[in-house]
DNA sequence: TAGATTGTTAATCGATTAACAATC
DNA sequence: TAGATTGTTAATCGATTAACAATC
């Protein structure tokens, strides 16, 4: 069955497979069930398959599924068969550790450009073979080259004024690292990181 | 009506909310309402009036919440009325901005040691007063310190095996930035970060 | 074939929303 | 008082699970 709307909720499992597939074909594995991926992934079996089963059919029943074809079609269902470009802004210590990231390279992700406003660092080197550069000319960047997502890694005082230059250039996706939740356009779709946030959900737990 | 057994899918909800109260203060706002807060962030007024309720009566008819009162209210519910010791492993470049990071220590957290197993590093200063200590006596110091939370920075490949560690050491809670499902015994509690994976939920929103 | 596992349906479970009496 | 907003109930909506026919 083709999808028709399918849940964010479900969308959001996808790169969770994606990696747990990309793990197995590393270990030279061929073959995998929605049992076996379930119990990787703390995840019941029959959701698996109910997930996959929103956009098609990927399994051959009695013997599983083709780890090498299931990775490939999740991929494409994700737009990840390609590279992205992505702006980063802000070259605090996080924005240097993100510009450095060896994980985006192998799951679809190229930190394309940084930027920040600090004149001290405009111009210095970053991750590999890039240049911070200055938050005033970020508006016309986006634009120029067309980048859909960019990752907010400045101070939360910055951040919206931040997310509203790159959604008025054109910006289109954004990850957010500041600790505030960002308003945006629908149409903009924002994903949040907030390390202090997940330490305060497992304190919850403890004594 | 006190707790009985509170969704996980709350819990996760209400550092948000306290996020949203600090910022309340900080512009000399005393009171809110249930509205104002969905409103900015994106939530019904119902949803964050049915999660509070899980947890006592916080507000005043025709007047709204005390912004001070209930932000005390979520901290003590979410076990931030004290300072909690973080574990770090992992020295690399998100180590360092995990270190160094300002963010933790208004919202209930100290990064009180960091581990590494490259022995360039270990007796190298991290963070603000910090040194870089030898993994191999991780467990030793966890035990000795009664540490319950850690986050993990360190490579996929040696993520589980420095979980297993904390484990055995009486860790409780774990923080992972490693891009792998981490399995762990029921009591330990798990949050994961992997900025590759919220991309890919992004990117599937992308033509 | 016999055994295994899919894809899907129906049943269950849980979360969100709407609505409103209570009351500040 | 009149207006506003809570806390809660009941209704709705959506997600997960169980079960199994299909079939490799």
């Amino acid at each position: 069955m083709a999808d028709k709307a399918v849940p964010d909720i479900v969308v959001g499992r996808l790169p969770i497979y994606l990696r747990a597939l990309t793990y197995l074909k590393a270990d030279n594995r061929e073959i995998t069930s929605s049992q076996e991926l379930g119990d990787r992934l703390g995840i019941s079996s029959a959701q698996i398959r109910k997930d996959l089963s929103h956009f098609g059919e990927f399994g051959k029943q009695g013997t599983g599924y083709d780890i090498a074809h299931l990775e490939r079609n999740l991929k494409a269902i994700l737009h990840v068969d390609r590279m992205w470009d992505v702006v980063l802004v802000g070259a605090g210590d996080l924005g240097h550790a993100l510009a450095a990231y060896r994980g985006f390279a192998g799951r679809g992700f190229r930190i394309a450009a940084v930027f920040d406003k600090d004149p001290a660092k405009i111009g210095k080197p970053i991750g590999n073979d890039l240049v911070i550069e200055d938050v005033a000319t970020l508006a016309d960047r986006v634009r120029e080259q067309g980048w859909q997502i960019a990752i907010i890694a400045v101070p939360a005082d910055q951040a919206q004024l931040v997310a509203n230059t790159l959604v008025q250039a054109g910006i289109r996706a954004i990850l957010n690292y500041a600790p505030i939740t960002l308003m945006c356009p629908s149409g903009v779709r924002v994903e949040q990181i907030d390390p202090a946030a997940h330490l305060q959900h497992l304190t919850y737990y403890l004594g």
